[in-house]
DNA sequence: TTCACTGCAAATGATTTGCAAAGCA
DNA sequence: TGCTTTGCAAATCATTTGCAGTGAA
């Protein structure tokens, strides 16, 4: 491994996020942000991402994961996906944007073709929009 | 109540629509189906459903139910609805259409403007889309 | 009679929580 | 040091399953 500067506290590009983000850069957190946001947008749940930490060779408890995420999530530096009861999927892309998802490998895809979303009429009284959620879901034809 | 002819297998509707689904009509199954059938569009989760089944008098068990409710969406009775992890929604709806959801009383509503989804890209290769899920997640102000 | 269906209770799987020990500021 | 965070194990919650008893054809 190259040398990488990093300050006495360990300013790496992670701490950095972490620490705008006003999450105390802890060690599981730095590494877990590192697999994160490492390599381009990603979609994980909670059990790859354990999983991930594991075969980094820095296990981290499953219990802290589920914490990260939803920290992060809070922290707007994630975004939660929906596609299927009993699973949650983490999105490390969060501006607004669409999913395939193939129900049957369980992957999730960003679309980056940009969609639009006409007529939609508007919400309920008392209510806003929050978010418009696109899914299409394929199949192996 | 009104006297409602029957023949002796108990054909009302529910028997009606369940023996044309390929189910065979049960006891529970007529119940349920009355409850779900019976009153325009509904959206429901097992819970719910189990709820008003003993409230009806005539208590199921929530196994069954959910059995039920995953059998009716087989047939193409019901169309399951994902909105959120955790808990799934059924809705006797199953044309194509959208839905408002409302995260803070977990309320489903259908929509029923027609709405246009354009530009969508082509799936990935060796895949179709199967369905184009559009959920609007609404607020209160 | 026979095979599908139901109900119960136990099993499951994802997620959360309580709490003591460990870590960052 | 003091407050936050972690890790473990136990708790939860929705859902599924195994299996013996029940019911529809």
């Amino acid at each position: 491994m190259a040398n990488r500067k990093r300050s006495p506290g360990g300013s790496t590009k992670a701490s950095e996020r972490l620490r705008v983000a006003g999450l105390r850069p802890t060690r599981q957190r730095r590494l877990l942000a590192d697999l994160l946001f490492q390599h381009g947008h990603r979609h994980v749940t909670a059990e790859l991402l354990h999983q991930e930490a594991k075969e980094a060779g820095c296990p981290v408890s499953l219990a802290t994961v589920y914490n990260a995420l939803h920290q992060f999530t809070d922290a707007g530096l994630l975004q939660q996906v929906i596609v299927e009861p009993s699973q949650s999927y983490f999105d490390t892309n969060i501006d607004p944007h669409q999913h395939f998802y193939d129900e049957e490998d369980g992957r999730l895809t960003d679309i980056s073709a940009h969609i639009s979303v006409s007529g939609l009429p508007q919400p309920p009284k008392g209510t806003k929009i929050a978010r418009v959620d696109v899914v299409v879901r394929i199949r192996r034809s």
